[in-house]
DNA sequence: TAGATTGTTAATCGATTAACAATC
DNA sequence: TAGATTGTTAATCGATTAACAATC
């Protein structure tokens, strides 16, 4: 009796999905074959209740008496989060940023494949960024005609992005993981997953400073 | 008229204060000196009343039947995310990813300023990575006692986190940005900002499934 | 003054937690 | 069977939106 398929997935619920998968990949590490709700609720610190909620939105995983299979669960989990396939990305601003994540070695394992890297800088051009070589941006249109790019990663300067971005979307790139600060302005069609360190580490400092107000209390 | 002092803000609102702050600067970068609600929401997509109340949440920063001055405003939301000072930082792992942080000037003219980093990979130890050098790990516990450290940027292996973790709390480190794929587990007086760049990409791939899903219907 | 727009209360909406019948 | 634990409904809580009196 699996849910409603049309029911729309709070971003809420889908951003627990990861943390979620890393726990079971953790589990099965540790040669755990099943786990309880109540169980994996005190080691991640959340509520039984909102962990069978979650997974009851994308189907009945748990049995009864029993708990949950924890190699069953992680695939499907996998499944969800569309871990199940490789996707062709490509890096559009090979600095420091660009090559640390194509030299990650993490993102090959789970399917997430550099197939290519563009810079407008010649000192970095002809580079390797891992085991890609950096092409002029110049060639990155030509580029996405010839090769199915799934991902473009998004680590230029700000005022670069606006230019960049409709090239991609019309290209055929679906998604696009933005590092650059600023919001993109993409159709429908395209899907933007911000990682906007800068915004991330003034949450940072803004926790810190609650913390130095609470200590002078 | 500001608000009860000790009402707790939730985290909700203050992961929208950086866009805040980015939206006010590029307003203070065009000359623009007062913007209402009513118009920032609609460069923001957000509601005009979600902004009101958020804002509300601090103080009194507008005027009736005028808006909000967007330099004070700025300068205020500045002040509440704890950007009025300087932050002294090291990094853990000063591979890639630790090493393009150190290089990102941005950090700099933002009050957070690199002043050491540590390895414990021989390669990599001795090298520079923005204008620091890269020292041995086994020198991070005498460098936390020798010098101010507001924030750890934690970039290693998940197995090494745990044990690097006490280290920098035990010294006075009160503040960890961790970009390692393990929850840390520290005490109150210690505050952490995840940057789980894998759980990021891994949302990206859930949209990129959620698009493909609806084409096909 | 009249128009604009805030600050704030009230209404709505959605997300989380609690409770428990179903069932392994 | 008895105990455990799910899936799911109902209750609660919190966050967002709407509305409007206050006031610049």
């Amino acid at each position: 009796m699996s849910k409603d398929e049309n029911e729309k997935i709070s971003l809420a619920v889908v951003k627990r999905l990861p943390r979620y998968y890393r726990y079971l990949g953790d589990l099965l590490e540790h040669g755990i074959t099943r786990i309880s709700s109540g169980d994996l609720s005190k080691k991640m610190g959340v509520t039984a209740s909102q962990i069978r909620q979650d997974l009851n939105k994308f189907g009945c995983f748990g049995q009864r008496g029993y708990g949950y299979n924890v190699e069953m669960l992680y695939a499907e989990i996998k499944k969800i989060l569309g871990l199940d396939r490789e996707y062709n990305m490509i890096i559009i601003g090979a600095g420091n940023l660009g090559q640390a994540l194509a030299n990650y070695p993490n993102f090959r394992k789970r399917g997430f494949k550099f197939i290519g890297a563009f810079d407008k800088n010649p000192d970095i051009v002809g580079k390797t960024a891992g085991d890609i070589v950096i092409m002029d941006i110049s060639e990155l249109e030509p580029f996405l005609k010839e090769n199915r790019v799934d991902i473009a990663v998004l680590s230029i300067p700000k005022y670069n992005a606006p230019k960049i971005s409709p090239i991609l979307v019309e290209n055929g790139v679906r998604g696009i993981w933005n590092f650059s600060h600023i919001d993109l302005n993409t159709p429908d069609n395209v899907v933007v997953e911000n990682a906007h360190l800068t915004e991330s580490v003034m949450t940072l400092s803004y926790k810190l400073s609650e913390l130095e107000k609470n200590n002078k209390e």
